[in-house]
DNA sequence: ATGAAAGCGCTAACAG
DNA sequence: CTGTTAGCGCTTTCAT
């Protein structure tokens, strides 16, 4: 490994015939001026040395590392990335500090798993900003955001507040879900079920609470057998939808609360000889690219799942710039897309 | 922002009545040995001052710094890590790299797009080593490698040999296609389609070299226009499977080479009222857990994709700390795995 | 406008 | 077994 040879800035600095200190203002153009035949002959060494400047030095000596590092809890090594919900954020967060000369570092813990490891990062200095995306787990939820407080960094969550200092970037979850079952509701149905997600999360609670919601509004009863939990998977949805038709009075309608569940409501559903939305209407949740191209294309709650994304890392930016974020918590809306599965 | 009052070895070794050094020693478990009570009174102080070393100081002393970088080329925001492929590989790399005390920033570069973040990271003295996963794109397939052999960097590639000096981690794709193929022959099958995905992709052309060398040893003639490239998206795989059913002579059998693909095959054949596996018979490449669970339970070609995160893992944890890797190319076995789709 | 030099926090070689 | 100290490569203050 040829990393001995690498060029150094006093590599540089001698090569043109300069201080290091004239190096380092040419490169970061700042924050003292330089004269234009001094810089000529600096950039030149660089190009002949090809200098590139050490990020580790730089982040040991100016206190900033560029990096923010995203904590993901509740990491499921299966499908944390293949979710339709978490992936594009992700891509988003990434693209988002890419494009600002930030690094992404991906910190997974797993429920129950010891914090030491998330720990280590805080304090090591490698970061200077943190996104985190918390679960309503009793273990871990209050221990964890108190933990990247008192790191004193930069923090920003996203799904829901992760601690009163936080700024955050949620969704109207709960006018989604209101939206999205009166529509239902005004098409005629009036046994509806709810398929909805991992109840420890802030978002299963917020969609269950818009669906009762629309359902009191509208008089009807819910049956609460016809409410199941399938933690966000297409295959707990199968199962669900199937338990569910096979009930004596089956529901006319179903709304999953995330477009995975949709799929394998779907799924399920038309394989067993079932008509959508005939015989059965299926409303989603989020927007998966792939829910305008499903046959028929699924009616859903689009959310600004890429949104999210940019703007949590523009706001852990910010922070990190020191900036005010107001107002601290950020709503994003959603709204109900209406094609084929209604 | 708190960060200028944490703790640095030195308040630790004041506090213990020892040297720098020892804490060090101590902290690192080596290399040299330190007497326990020593040792108890430096841990002491360390817990009292709530010390953590820094990662920057450590990395810039040692040249080493505990992270590796995963080069995402041709990065998709919306699907790369959606797709039922790159997730679980990307989570299993994750999860090897953490467990062992290793960082990992991703970088993304989507086709076409200048090389210059990729090199700054490279040279940046940020990281040990580089995952990457090549694409046969030839603006920059020839280019990247390259650069990343010159940073001297320990690199592992995934998916195809990057460079002839890099490990690689492969899977035996050719042979999973003549598996699937031949396993569509001996059902009776004999006007086999091929959804294929992107061409610039090593596999794609693996597998669809197995699919031919099945189907010319089985005597069987390919009708051209029963090939797709449908970029490993289901979106493009329904309106391939319809195109394919409108024909005068529809096929009685698809082989997809992804399971993202094969899913949008069976949304298809299902809503437009085939029957699967009777009226056409669907094979899929990968095994996504979804796979399993879907409605029929589709036949595929498994990957080890969780094992080939994390061997990548080792590989590149190996190669960091200066081991032989031997073979250069390890090739992972590829098996059919017959379910209700054929 | 530039140079000299003091560290940032740590590891490891050198010296007991 | 432990202390002293020289840097790792950089930014920035203090000089000029």
């Amino acid at each position: 490994v040829a990393r001995g040879k690498r060029a150094t800035q006093r590599d540089v600095a001698e090569l043109a015939k300069v201080s290091t200190a004239v190096v380092s203002y040419v490169v970061n153009n700042g924050p003292r001026p330089t004269s234009p035949e001094v810089r000529r002959r600096v950039l030149a060494a660089i190009e002949a040395l090809d200098y590139h400047p050490n990020g580790f030095a730089r982040g040991l000596r100016a206190q900033r590392t560029n990096t923010v590092a995203f904590i993901l809890y509740d990491f499921h090594p299966l499908d944390s990335f293949t979710s339709h919900y978490l992936g594009p954020i992700t891509s988003a967060i990434i693209g988002d500090l890419t494009e600002h000369g930030y690094y992404l570092i991906i910190q997974p813990l797993k429920v129950g798993e010891d914090t030491a490891s998330v720990e280590r990062l805080l304090h090591s200095g490698r970061v200077d900003g943190v996104i985190m995306r918390m679960v309503q787990d009793p273990d871990t939820a209050d221990h964890l955001p108190g933990l990247i407080r008192d790191s004193g960094l930069a923090c920003v969550s996203i799904e829901r507040q992760g601690h009163p200092d936080f700024p955050a970037v949620v969704t109207d979850d709960e006018a989604g879900a209101v939206a999205a079952t009166s529509h239902l509701i005004e098409r005629g149905h009036r046994r509806i079920a709810l398929i909805n997600g991992d109840p420890r999360f802030h978002t299963a609670h917020a969609r269950e609470r818009g669906f009762r919601a629309a359902m009191a509004e509208a008089g009807l009863e819910i049956d609460e057998a016809m409410i199941f939990y399938c933690n966000w998977s297409s295959t707990e949805a199968i199962d669900a939808t199937r338990t569910l038709m096979a009930m004596p009075e089956p529901p006319t309608a179903i709304f999953c609360t995330s477009d995975d569940m949709a799929f394998g409501a779907m799924n399920a559903l038309t394989f067993d000889g079932y008509r959508i939305p005939d015989d059965v209407a299926i409303v989603g949740f989020d927007d998966a690219v792939q829910a305008q191209h499903l046959i028929p294309a699924l009616t859903t709650v689009r959310i600004p799942l890429t949104r999210i994304g940019t703007l949590a890392g523009s706001l852990v930016r910010a922070a990190i710039e020191g900036q005010p974020i107001d107002p601290i918590q950020q709503v994003l809306p959603v709204e109900l897309v209406e094609r084929g599965t209604t």
